[in-house]
DNA sequence: CTTTAATAAAGAATTTATTCTTTATTTGTT
DNA sequence: AACAAATAAAGAATAAATTCTTTATTAAAG
């Protein structure tokens, strides 16, 4: 029988759930490495203190399939979700100021699988310019035009200083780099169809405070 | 006339909303810096490219009150924003794990009001020892227990690996930390009452892929 | 072989957040 | 002084996300 659009079925995850998608992903290496084989919803939602229903919408969304009194196979959910996510796809990526926050993410990308890897990061400081760090090599800023002519670069991430935020972008897309991961607070201004991933963690810090405050109200 | 349940004032602002309040702050700013006195909603929402009527809700629930034809005084806006984040009062933080990404928060703290202050960084490389970054001092992690018992600092930043992510925030709850800010991996079990802030930058780089992949299948 | 308990999956209801609409206020203009 | 335009604010409608409920499936126990 045709689909009908009401039952259509492969409808995208809502933005929320693909948020927590990577918090599976990081338990469920955790528990593969304790060589559990299955794992229920019920006992991911205790772990992660979160609801198991809500567990189970999530998963679905990649696809998978659980049974009954079993839960999900340990392996397949975690394939599953790198498929989902595009962890298999080779996401190539540059970095540009390679100052402390870059540096820290260079460092990060070894270890956690952020789906995308970091193929080199440019950088004006001449200090930095050879260095290598998590296994990216730092090379001088001007050195970008002439490699991402080379290389089919996509994804840039995004570290300099607030000032420089603005004409280094601009850069970027003259290099033919179609999403930004935008580290700084800028509000970057440019042409219509480029990604621009924008990543406050004072966000986190103002839910932080507010929730102590009312903590703190209640004593 | 007495308050009536359903027009009660001073409800609390939704976490969406609360999480977009930094991002006006910082755009505040730098109006402020080009001398402007007073912004409409509109041109805040064609700037930071979202909804009117949105920063109009976002910035109602901070009290501010704005004038038809004129839009808001950009003082007490910004104002406004860095009371209702509690900004105004002293917000004391301890940073364990003094690596790449500690050593970044320190640097970034700096420069950008995040409402809290890392007054002392703590590590147990002694090569760190004795430093300092971005004006913070980093001391040798057992002195955390005697300078916790003479401040009364309840925020904690935890950048420890992961491996000792839980062993680390016993640690602080047994020094009367009461919020720790959470950048490993671990789902940390820590007793009721404690608020745990956990802090994926993973759940950014999922949503640019998804993105990402979106606009090229629709090329 | 039947029953029972656990659980995934689908669907409904509720809650929450965003967007749209209307109203009222204020300033500048004729 | 009357009028027009811009805009904040309040309210209504829509959309989205979460939570609750029901159903159906599966494996284990009797
Ligand atoms: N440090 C943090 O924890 C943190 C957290 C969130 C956001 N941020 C933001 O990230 C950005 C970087 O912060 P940081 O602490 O790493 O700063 P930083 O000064 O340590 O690093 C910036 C780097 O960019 C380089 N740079 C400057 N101009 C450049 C240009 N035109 N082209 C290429 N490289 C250039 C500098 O040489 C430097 O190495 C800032 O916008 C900051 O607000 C930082
Ligand atoms: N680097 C990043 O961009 C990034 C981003 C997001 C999350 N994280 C997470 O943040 C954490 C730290 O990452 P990093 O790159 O800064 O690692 P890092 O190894 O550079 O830093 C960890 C620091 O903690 C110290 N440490 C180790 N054990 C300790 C203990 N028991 N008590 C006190 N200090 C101790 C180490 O000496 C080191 O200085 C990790 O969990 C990582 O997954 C990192």
């Amino acid at each position: 029988m045709e689909e009908t659009g009401k039952y259509k079925k492969g409808r995208q995850a809502p933005e929320p759930t693909l948020k927590r998608l990577p918090g599976y992903l990081y338990y469920l290496e955790q528990v593969r490495e304790d060589g559990i084989l299955n794992i229920s919803a019920p006992t991911i939602g205790k772990d992660l203190s979160c609801d198991p229903t809500q567990v189970v919408k999530d998963l679905a969304f990649t696809g998978v399939k659980g049974k009954p009194r079993v839960g999900y196979n340990v392996y397949e959910l975690i394939h599953s979700l790198e498929e989902y996510m595009g962890h298999n796809q080779v996401n190539e990526a540059f970095l540009i100021g390679a100052g402390n926050l870059g540096s820290a993410l260079m460092a990060y990308q070894q270890e956690q699988a952020l789906g995308l890897r970091i193929i080199a990061a440019f950088d004006i400081d001449k200090k930095k310019i050879g260095e290598n760090i998590g296994g990216v090599h730092i090379l001088e800023y001007s050195k970008l035009f002439s490699l991402s002519g080379r290389l089919n670069v996509k994804i840039a991430i995004l570290t300099t200083p607030n000032q420089a935020a603005q004409e280094v972008a601009e850069d970027l897309i003259n290099c033919g780099i179609k999403a930004i991961w935008n580290f700084t607070s800028v509000n970057l201004n440019l042409p219509e169809g480029i990604i621009v991933q924008n990543t406050s963690i004072g966000s986190y810090a103002a839910v932080l405070l507010r929730r102590l405050n009312d903590a703190g109200n209640n004593l």
